[in-house]
DNA sequence: CACTACTTATAAG
DNA sequence: TATTATAAATAGT
């Protein structure tokens, strides 16, 4: 708009960048109203300048608007890696509590749990969500389980050429060692055969055999 | 802009409303970026449609914007009361954020990320955790569709009864008709065959046939 | 801040 | 969804 067309980038000269922030931010907030009345809808729009002034609108109580905000699970991702720098007062350990109610109670839901609430659509989001959740674990399992049957080969050589022990590399022992899965452990010279299964979001055996 | 000029009142007809909201969200979104982007301004802009949709714009992290924004003098006047009966220490909130990060990252799991902390056993208990979330979910579903072919073999009955209306029990309406999820009830005479197949884990088709 | 010539947004189809 | 005539925003002065 306008005699010449501006690139979308910052503008270097501090003057004509101050009198566009003046034009366009009044043309942000009046669009930012009228889409607020004539569609119905709640707005917040808050505008620092580079010089740090603060300009505002929302269609109701800001306050309010900011804690529905907060209310969405869109919103909820970015603030999950925001642990530095807490300055403690009252609005954040509401806002904290507010989110862990939130969370949980979608958590509960991933859980099957209270599904009262949610409408069909709601529901089939859920089920979509569940359904790649158990994708990736498949996957992981399946990472796991063929990790684990290589190193068991390489035992089974191992003990095949014991008289040539130099030409088998030993696996160094890896964080799939940890603690408590040591079914996968107790003998695994005497696992059959794996599939690696990836695909089917179907299955659910198990396709592993223990001695 | 455009064939004609607008009212500055909200749109009654609620097709053009719609339209109109898609199109100036759009609008609005953008101007917010490029104002950003060539004034070196910092935004946030939250838009929740009438329906409850949350769309939303933030030159950098939305949570910091806010703190900022908290921050001003002019905006903390609408808080200073809001924040009842919290008592905020710096120990509470701790506390409230670590039980956060904690349920965040089982929920996170539940949703397949981040699995690799997670040994065999584990995994398999999460496993387990999905498999009885997704058999709630189809439980659920299922209850709402056969809710749902009730109210409408009730109203084909009500159709081909039309002389005797007395004896048909109107469904009154409720949570489920809700706004958004209208494929139930787009025209729900011609739902063809549901079938309450509550058992079956390993079943994901759609069985409901819509018009 | 006021003025346009131009670009952009969008109302209506 | 794509188009287009028109209204609105705005870049440069």
């Amino acid at each position: 708009m306008g005699r010449g067309k501006r690139d979308l980038k910052k503008i270097e000269d501090s003057m004509s960048r101050q009198v566009t922030f003046c034009k366009r931010r009044g043309g942000l907030l009046k669009k930012a109203r009228e889409l607020s009345t004539l569609c119905d809808a709640t707005i917040a729009l808050v505008i620092f300048s580079s010089s740090g002034k603060l300009f505002e609108y929302s269609s109701s109580n800001m306050q309010m608007l900011i804690k529905r905000y907060l209310k969405y699970p869109e919103a909820l991702d970015s603030f999950t890696h925001s642990t530095s720098n807490i300055n403690a007062n009252s609005l954040d350990l509401a806002i904290m509590h507010q989110r862990y109610q939130n969370l949980s109670g979608r958590y509960r839901q991933m859980n099957g749990k209270e599904l009262e609430g949610l409408d069909f659509k709601e529901l089939e989001k859920l089920e979509n969500s569940l359904q790649r959740g158990i994708k990736s674990m498949r996957l992981r399992k399946n990472e796991m389980l063929s990790m684990q049957m290589e190193k068991c080969q390489q035992q089974q050589l191992f003990k095949q050429n014991s008289k040539t022990p130099a030409e088998v590399q030993e696996t160094p022992i890896t964080e799939s060692s940890s603690l408590e899965n040591d079914e996968l452990h107790r003998d695994c010279s005497t696992l059959q055969s794996g599939v690696i299964d990836q695909g089917d979001d179907q299955e659910n055996q198990i396709f592993l055999q223990l001695g």
